[in-house]
DNA sequence: TTTAATGCAAACTCTTTGCATATAG
DNA sequence: CTATATGCAAAGAGTTTGCATTAAA
């Protein structure tokens, strides 16, 4: 089992600092969202679920504010989308090592993956791509199964 | 350049022999959006892509009936859903080799890529994730950037 | 003739936009 | 103060549902 240390402190507080320097504001909101995506675990979210995780904490927030959120965090590159079939958007932190997903067909649970050994085969692949003419400038792999609990 | 050839006629039959076999139909419009995927430039299709489709070739059809019949192949396993982070739903036929796609992020143009040299370590990679509680059924892997006309 | 497919209207979910108000810096 | 962020209402996509009608087998 592969642990990768994320010092996610670290990695707030370098958000928080870039959004300070571009005149952006830091409100009670903004920190809640970005703190709700930077933890260990590493959450990926539906701007539903968002809502829901800020009222329960006290913060009760329009929709339309979350959405705006989001879009002020793509377009910072401080979240990015997870590209899993489920017909609702999914964001996570933009700021995690290149990894990929397994999501559960039965409780729709989304868990990490890192797949390191593919890294290589990958990285020979995008560029037999680029030979054939397109520029390749990322990847989503996502795997779809049953979690330990659904099987 | 990898070539692979598909009967289209054949597999088209099939599809039909299976769904006379259950019961089911054989309506001008469902064989008209099974002919529209099961092409051998494979075709990758949205509901409204199918709905103006299906009017250019004088077939006015209600979005309704589009959307339920797209049900009634993904029940049936004659369609899968792509999974591109469009923000709209793509679909094209399960009946063709195992393979994945690129994504124009400029116009929009998605277009096959077959990976056999990436089918070893994918397997691979599949049992690691067995072995780690996950039962794996399907994966899907996606390429971003720029085709040749717009880059 | 019987079951499946279709059209139409309406509803529902997710997301975006316009405008007035509130708040961080 | 002044730009940015927020709330509210409304609109817009994409998709689904209920019910009466039509068409395939």
């Amino acid at each position: 089992m592969l642990h990768i240390m994320i010092d996610v402190e670290h990695i707030t507080n370098d958000i928080f600092a870039r959004i300070r320097s571009k005149g952006k504001k830091l409100t009670r909101i903004r920190k809640a969202i970005i703190r709700m995506f930077n933890v260990p675990a590493h959450a990926i979210l539906t701007a539903t679920e968002i809502k829901s995780n800020l009222k329960a904490s006290g913060l009760d927030v329009n929709k339309t504010t979350v959405y705006r959120e989001l879009q002020f965090l793509l377009d910072n590159s401080i979240i990015g989308e997870v590209s899993v079939k489920t017909g609702v958007t999914h964001y996570e932190s933009a700021l995690y090592p290149h990894h990929h997903h397994i999501t559960c067909n039965s409780c729709g649970d989304i868990k990490d993956i890192h797949t390191r050994e593919l890294d290589n085969s990958m990285k020979k692949l995008e560029k037999k791509i680029k030979t054939q003419g397109f520029k390749v400038s990322e990847h989503t792999l996502e795997f779809y199964g049953l979690c330990s609990k659904c099987k």
